[in-house]
DNA sequence: GGATAAGTGGTGGGGGGCTTCCGCTTGCCT
DNA sequence: AGGCAAGCGGAAGCCCCCCACCACTTATCC
């Protein structure tokens, strides 16, 4: 989806407006990233150097905006996946892939609340990517347990649990939420190990799909 | 602190103001549990039944109002830490602190934001209360670890991880919330436990009196 | 039971964010 | 080069919340 070719036909942005528009999206990620999702539209257009209304016209709804400031992070993360499963060795691949997550979300502010927002009529094609990647994980899972390296009780809601827990400590300013971030991952990573694994409560029905995202 | 004897001399209050600062203090529990610390002063006085006026002069800011609305669980918390540190099992005494406060905070939308708050100035007593409980989740882990049951390299700063990170999941709906929250738990004293222990990244700089409390 | 001061609620100014409208500017196509 | 529509920025209206003031009510004490 990015690198979309210039279109000419009907549809297409005049140069200044396609000009304006990218300085939008690239002020929307600093201030996402900085001070989270709350910021209010006018800092941004005034970060962007443009006026309110620019802004929103070609971003009707925040929602619009924030799906396309995150766009390029969610395309990494599917990456991630990816890589995660043509890894040989599934654990290795399910640890970084929880790893490195977990350091994007301490790093951006405004990244979980982007990845768990629901955008139901957007437009957007995330209902797809969404799905695919939740294929992924659970695709990732499977194997990871069938290695006999992750525990037999993990469910995939879990990886939800480790996203809402690192939101929490992705909640303090940056240096600390990087350091607290990777503390927590290794913590987490270790008890889903098979190995000297102990009986846990039910899991919670924290589907991707069901989590209440508020604002973070 | 709580049951005050009824001062009859100067600085009294008359019975009905009494009787509305209760209410008002009841109300901003319930709004605070059920929506977070950011509900508006409006709305908690409507819920009160009393005019804005009222509160605003009972709680000058809004930190006085939610000191005094969570004095109780404060209280029910450093009773918690005294109950662990009688118990002649260190480590049975450290997982139900973990596990209680965890079903606060996912009980208790306003409690996490209520305890990381800092009131520098509010003229309240929480300092002292605070250095207290510090002090005591020092000396539990201390024994827990000569107990040789929690790993060594734990942190004190690993307990407000917990916290936040918990605090994270508790964002969620009150159901899903306590779910989640008993089962992050579980993942995170069992990763806790000496035995099976593995090396850990570096604690993150988080003491309890300087994190960063974002509103939860 | 009445004087008195503490207590009360409604109301209005102030500020901030969201959204829309409108007259001017500017890239594009011929 | 010139016409035209797409694009632009600012300003106005709206709503919500914070906070302070003020005329009225009511508990308390003698």
């Amino acid at each position: 989806m990015p690198g979309e070719p210039y279109q000419k036909g009907a549809g297409a942005l005049r140069s200044d407006a396609r000009h304006n528009r990218e300085r939008i999206l690239a002020a929307a990620r600093e201030a996402y990233a900085a001070r989270g999702i709350d910021v209010p539209l006018t800092a941004i257009a005034r970060r962007a150097g443009v006026g309110v209304a620019t802004l929103y016209r070609r971003f009707p709804t925040r929602a619009a905006l924030v799906a396309e400031a995150f766009a390029e992070q969610l395309a990494v993360c599917a990456g991630l996946l990816d890589d995660a499963l043509a890894d040989p060795d599934p654990w290795r691949g399910f640890c970084t892939v929880v790893e490195k997550v977990c350091v994007m979300q301490a790093v951006d502010r405004g990244f979980t609340a982007a990845f768990l927002a629901q955008f139901p009529d957007g437009g957007t094609d995330y209902e797809q990517v969404r799905r695919r990647a939740e294929d992924g994980l659970v695709e990732l899972v499977r194997r990871a347990k069938a290695d006999g390296r992750l525990r037999a009780d993990f469910a995939v809601s879990d990886l939800t649990l480790v996203l809402l827990a690192n939101a929490g400590v992705a909640a303090e300013p940056q240096e600390v939420a990087v350091a607290a971030s990777r503390r927590l991952a290794a913590y987490l990573l270790q008890s889903f190990r098979a190995q000297g694994a102990r009986p846990l409560p039910p899991p919670a029905p924290l589907g991707l799909r069901n989590v209440h995202a508020g604002s973070r």
